[in-house]
DNA sequence: AACGGGTCGTCTC
DNA sequence: CGACCCGTT
């Protein structure tokens, strides 16, 4: 793929950047190789033919990732093959086939791990899979279009045309075919990209200590794509013998691909294959004129406006045309790009939601099923919420003859445990949309659909359920980040495994995870001997963090605006492609060489203007513009189904530009405990008015799945019936308390510790706290004294010992305390700075040294506590005497907590008690589910 | 300098 | 599949 070679030839202009860097950018994703790096991790599922999205989840994960940087992902599909390349499919799938028997035979002679190595070479990215991303994709509004033949054109065209900004992808072919801004070797873990900028060709370094380096100095677009063509490419393997270095050596000495070749048949050393120049003249057309699909005009383009001596020959080649309406089928991806048949829902039980609850199915390696039941029968899911989405996406609203679906029969009550695989989880269609019903009816009067502008592939129908399905997050819930998701967090507690650690690891982008892991703390020994810990805190602020720190929701909801036609500022700009490799004609080869320079920025390409984020100030006027615009052309273009309240939206991200960080306006208002009562109306009133789509969904790494038992909001709900009525009002108001005072505890543990400069000295507090009120020792001291040199000498094993000790769980982070290197940022003093509107904006932050950081600091493991049962017994009462000495208290007991913050909302007796019952009610459920786990 | 061949990592458990 | 290394041409 690509031009071998070329990347790192232009080693020296790579920049490697922090994807906060390009806060606020819109940025176009080749999608394959995000799919196929996913099919990476379930090429078994795919190979034999199991139905599974772990894919999807891979990809949904980096789009997240993207959106946690207020990236606006634009992900590009691949299309139909161009007969410039059609030979090589063949041959491939030749191999694959090959592979793919090899593998099964290795399977059936039970050699997994054998097998799976073949069927990972035979793992392929189809159409159908390609659908399965773009479901997810809409779930969550993100822009994206299938190519009608290749993404990398694609991806080209929507540079060009002003619909992005940048470029991720791993294919050298987008440098030959003109972008002036790619991004290579996206790294999820430092989160960083390899910027390649056009503008820094001219400055490709030609140091002697560099053998690679090749330079490009006065070239042309016309003469790079021409050296691109003769090394080698995948429209046409170049001439035997002819690489990067000589193609570019000839092409300097002989300034015209003609004269080159020429030049090297004349030599006659080499062999110029016969019809070499005619090949050349057409892979050039590829990389100059294949046809794209434009989102605005809804039909085939070409990448660039053929000129005149455009022929038939060359319109087949770089693609043929596609009648517009099936081409916008295959754009969104409901039309098969190869054979423009409807394109088959190879697993229609995948329906991705907007909003993900982490559940609980996480398949922990050393729990058994045992286990696993056990942990489900002691947490109880109330059914709350269904899939008013199940046929939304089931059905695909371009096909008119879809097959109805089939209506599972409804299993009795008692069948309904809770189950949280994703197999088991599956509840009836009928009792789902009967829950539905009756979820709807209660909130009825709190819910008034907005329409906006949306695609006519989603009919008046669909879009009323797809109102439900967003609708369905808030319902009856406070507005920001409340009960559903601290609940949702507090199934999730399990977590505290290493595998979970380390997913967490990699799906959480956060540097704070970690830090928050250790917030958790206990909370109380119980009668039994056991130790609680104190979910509440630690899963709330978890929760707070994430819901804080990852903007995901807000983005996907920008993202939205993108589907509609692009701002009126984006003029298509067709620059710097022009030049063509005139035929024989050596006087009109040199003026075309002679006229666009490479090296020079190109002066039309990024008018200041051109930014939607400059020129348009605010997304409402975005939004209104894009609206008239809409009334004005019949040319709308929307490529995903729009969230029904943008006016929500409008007021809730009044203004990118000046959000300092995603804090800002997502997850609920601390201010009001924080003293500042100030701000609290005005923020309050934003809330209110987006009420249901304020609460993010986490960057989490898998997609959601309406048929998983949902909500986990509700997991520890096992006393419900501590209130009578659910709508009774003290219901949601409890809810609400409950869920600001412990991230407000969160905060304040945080924030608040005294002299609490860096994470790691947080840390230690915390950790002196827990072992100060608790006699405690950490189950491995080794650990804590060598791996971590947190603990002060003697609190790392106090001489005393209760009947349980603390396990550590570890999990990797920096020597700051920092979960990613790559998340760093600069320590922030207190919490009044995240609610200042005038904050700097992220795009200021640039970590310079991110390798050197991540390379010179080794990681250091720390973490999550659980309960252990240890040997012995003695009295709890010693330690906490020698741990007094080097730790300044912060006693940070929940419920005086509570009652600290915010006595308003917990004067009420009743809805004390309520918590507090909950509260022990799924510390029981908590404690059962370790001690099964360890058990197994 | 080009190129073929080999290895490794991708992903996740 | 790309990156990287290595020996051969």
């Amino acid at each position: 793929m690509g031009i071998s070679g070329l990347l790192p030839a232009l080693k020296s202009i790579q920049v490697t950047r922090h994807l906060s860097e390009y806060s606020g950018k819109t940025v176009a994703v080749d999608a394959y190789v995000w799919l196929h790096r996913g099919v990476y991790s379930c090429a078994i599922e795919l190979a034999t033919g199991k139905a599974t999205n772990k894919y999807v989840d891979y990809a949904m994960h980096r789009v997240r990732m993207l959106q946690h940087y207020k990236i606006i992902p634009y992900i590009v599909f691949d299309g139909g093959p161009l007969p410039a390349k059609k030979g090589t499919e063949s041959e491939r799938k030749a191999r694959r086939e090959e592979n793919l028997a090899k593998g099964k035979a290795f399977m059936a002679q039970g050699k997994m791990s054998q097998a799976r190595e073949f069927f990972i070479k035979c793992a392929d990215v189809t159409p159908e899979m390609a659908f399965q991303f773009i479901k997810a994709l809409r779930a969550e509004s993100v822009s994206y279009v299938v190519a009608p033949y290749e993404a990398d054109a694609q991806l080209a065209y929507l540079e060009l045309a002003g619909f992005v900004d940048a470029i991720l992808t791993e294919d050298s072919d987008l440098l030959v075919f003109g972008c002036q801004n790619v991004l290579f070797k996206f790294d999820s873990v430092n989160a960083t990209v390899v910027s390649i900028s056009r503008k820094d060709f001219g400055a490709v370094a030609t140091s002697p200590g560099d053998a690679n380096s090749i330079s490009l100095i006065g070239w042309s677009d016309v003469q790079f794509r021409a050296m691109a063509i003769l090394s080698g490419c995948d429209y046409l393997p170049s001439i035997p013998g002819i690489g990067l270095k000589t193609a570019c050596n000839l092409l300097k000495k002989w300034k015209t691909p003609d004269a080159v070749i020429r030049a090297i048949s004349i030599e006659g050393k080499k062999s110029v294959p016969p019809g070499y120049s005619k090949q050349f003249k057409l892979a050039e057309k590829c990389f100059l004129h294949q046809r794209v699909y434009c989102p605005r005009q809804e039909k085939l383009v070409h990448l660039t406006d053929v000129d005149s001596d455009w022929n038939e020959e060359f319109d087949a080649y770089v693609g043929s045309d596609i009648e517009p309406t099936l081409a916008k089928g295959i754009a969104l991806g409901n039309y098969d790009p190869d054979s423009y048949l409807p394109i088959k829902d190879i697993n229609p039980d995948f329906l991705p939601r907007a909003l993900k609850p982490i559940h609980m199915e996480t398949n922990t390696p050393s729990m058994t099923s045992k286990g696993k039941s056990k942990a489900r029968q002691s947490l109880p899911t109330p059914v709350k919420s269904g899939g008013g989405i199940l046929d939304f996406f089931g059905r695909n609203p371009i096909i008119p003859a879809a097959p109805p679906k089939k209506k599972p029969v409804a299993i009795p009550m008692k069948h309904q445990t809770v189950s949280v695989g994703k197999a088991s989880g599956k509840r009836t269609l009928s009792e789902v949309m009967d829950q539905d019903l009756a979820h709807k009816k209660r909130h009825r009067h709190s819910y008034s659909p907005i329409k906006s502008a949306q695609s006519r592939f989603f009919s008046a129908n669909d879009e009323t359920k797809f109102g439900s399905v967003r609708r369905r997050h808030s319902d009856g819930l406070p507005p920001v980040a409340g009960p559903s998701r601290t609940h949702a967090n507090k199934e999730n507690f399990h977590v505290a495994t290493d595998a979970e650690d380390q997913k967490l690891e990699d799906s959480e982008s956060d540097m704070n995870v970690s830090d928050l892991s250790l917030q958790g703390r206990i909370d109380e020994i119980n009668s039994d001997g056991r130790v609680s810990l104190n979910i509440e805190e630690f899963s709330d602020v978890v929760e707070q963090e994430d819901g804080y720190l990852s903007p995901s929701s807000s983005c996907s909801k920008d993202a939205q605006d993108l589907s509609s036609p692009p701002g009126p500022s984006r003029q298509r700009r067709v620059v710097s492609l022009t030049g063509v490799i005139p035929s024989d004609d050596e006087e009109e080869a040199d003026t075309s060489f002679g006229a666009e320079v490479v090296s020079s920025p190109v002066s039309v390409r990024k008018p200041k203007s051109r930014s939607r984020f400059h020129n348009e100030k605010t997304p409402l006027r975005r939004i209104a513009k894009s609206k008239s615009k809409a009334a004005g052309e019949s040319q709308v273009v929307v490529l995903v189904a729009s969230t029904p309240s943008p006016e929500g939206k409008e007021r809730l991200y009044p203004d990118i530009d000046d959000v300092p960080s995603p804090t800002l306006y997502c997850g609920p208002d601390l201010r009001k405990m924080l003293g500042d009562e100030e701000t609290v109306l005005d923020f309050n009133e934003k809330v209110k008015s987006v009420s249901g789509s304020a609460s993010p969904p986490s960057p989490s790494s898998e997609t959601p799945n309406c048929n998983e038992q949902q909500p986990a909001r509700f997991i520890d709900v096992v006393d419900v019936d501590a209130l009578e009525d659910e709508d009774d009002p003290r219901w949601q108001q409890e809810l609400v308390a409950q869920s600001q005072a412990a991230v407000m505890a969160g905060w304040k543990q945080r924030w608040a510790l005294p002299p609490a400069k860096t994470p790691l000295q947080a840390r230690r507090s915390v950790q002196h706290v827990i072992t100060q009120r608790h006699p405690i020792r950490p189950l491995s001291p080794k650990m804590t004294s060598k791996k971590l040199k947190t603990s002060p000498p003697g609190s790392s094993r106090p001489t005393t010992s209760r009947a349980f000790e603390l396990r550590r769980s570890d999990t990797n982070v920096t020597p700051a305390g920092r979960h990613s290197l790559a998340n760093y940022k600069p320590p922030r003093s207190a919490p009044s700075k995240l609610f200042g509107t005038s904050g700097n904006s992220n795009s200021s932050m640039n970590p310079p040294n991110i390798k050197q950081l991540d390379k010179g600091q080794p990681r250091r493991n720390v973490l999550l506590f659980e309960t252990v049962k240890v040997s012995g017994k003695g009295n709890g009462s010693a330690s906490s005497a020698s741990s007094q000495n080097h730790s300044e208290p912060i006693d940070l007991t929940m419920d005086d907590e509570i009652e600290e913050l915010d006595p308003t909302a917990w004067t009420d007796e009743m809805v004390t008690t309520s918590a507090r019952a909950r509260l022990s009610h799924f510390r029981c459920a908590l404690n059962f589910f370790f001690t099964s786990f360890w058990l197994c």
